[in-house]
DNA sequence: ATAGGCGCCTGCTGGC
DNA sequence: TGCCAGCAGGCGCCTA
């Protein structure tokens, strides 16, 4: 089960707490400001990026900035919105706009008189940047079938129901945006280390009292996630430019090896739902019953 | 229907 | 020293 070849580690995600660290620095760059010209890059991005749709929220007023799972949402007057997913390296950043373009950047935002400007760069492209009007195009956008609740939502009894309605295992299970929004590879890893839970267990298996742990290790990582302003690897950096912590508080992730901070055993690495998943073989209970081991 | 696998994309790294 | 295969992963799409 253990993969011998050890995993290069340079991951860079912004997960639900780096998207809520960059939308509440880019609340206080951007209420009230203007965008006054908006520079679509020739590169397409994970959805097309049009020119006409774009031009559409020239000249409006950013009236809030908000965050839904990993996405951020930008609401100008009229009901127009800037819908941005940051992807595997997106970056948002305010700049002047005598400033040099860095490389990779596929979208710049003038705001008010020109002398900035808000610019959005991914190098892999794994994000998008879409210009939607009226909240039903929104609210159709984060469907229930596309977008499950936020985390800090989650009522224990529903929860508990949807996540033991499903077959697949607790990693799968909880990189799915729809059974909960805005976790991905290293809080899922994280939470289930937190919640003392194998993560190759299936969803189905959980007893209540396990799938509840699950839920308040969620709610719990993602808190101490945001209060340390998020993960700061290379590619993720705040809108202004200063950067996250909690990569430091990491007990599993990227510990390959290293001895579990809560039983000493070392921390095994192997690939989940497609990804890099690392646990403690001791203390994580195993699949089966919560009181059998793995190895 | 559900679950799993693949491809997109660039940058970095480890091994030769 | 330099080169390059392989790995990193969120999400949409495809298949079984």
């Amino acid at each position: 089960m253990v993969r011998k070849t050890p995993l290069v580690y340079n991951p860079t995600m912004p997960e639900l707490p780096e998207v809520e660290t960059v939308v509440r620095d880019l609340r206080g760059l951007l209420l009230g400001r203007r965008i006054s010209g908006v520079r679509v890059g020739p590169k397409r991005l994970r959805q097309p990026w049009s020119r006409t749709r774009a031009a559409l929220i020239v000249g409006r007023q950013v009236r809030s900035v908000g965050r839904r799972g990993k996405w951020i949402c930008v609401e100008l007057d009229d009901a127009h919105y800037l819908i941005v997913h940051l992807g595997m390296s997106g970056q948002i950043t305010l700049k002047p706009a005598e400033a040099p373009r860095a490389r990779h950047t596929h979208g710049v935002f003038d705001l008010d008189d020109g002398a900035e400007q808000l610019r959005f760069r991914d190098p892999r492209r794994f994000g998008s940047l879409q210009v939607m009007v009226g909240t039903e195009e929104v609210d159709a956008f984060f469907d229930e079938n596309r977008l499950g609740p936020e985390p800090f939502a989650l009522r224990p009894g529903d929860w508990q129901r949807r996540l033991t309605a499903t077959q697949r295992c607790l990693k799968a299970a909880l990189l799915d945006q729809r059974l909960v929004a805005g976790v991905g590879n290293i809080y899922a890893d994280e939470s289930l280390w937190e919640a003392r839970l194998h993560p190759a267990r299936r969803g189905c298996d959980s007893t209540p009292a396990e799938a509840e742990r699950l839920r308040r290790a969620i709610v719990a990582v993602l808190r101490r996630a945001i209060r340390k302003r998020g993960t700061s690897f290379r590619d993720f950096i705040r809108a202004n430019g200063s950067s996250g912590d909690y990569q430091k508080e990491f007990r599993v992730y990227g510990q390959t090896g290293r001895p579990c901070p809560r039983c000493a055993a070392p921390i095994a690495l192997t690939r989940l739902a497609g990804r890099a998943t690392h646990y403690c073989p001791r203390c994580q209970a195993g699949i089966g019953s919560s009181a059998s081991r793995e190895r």
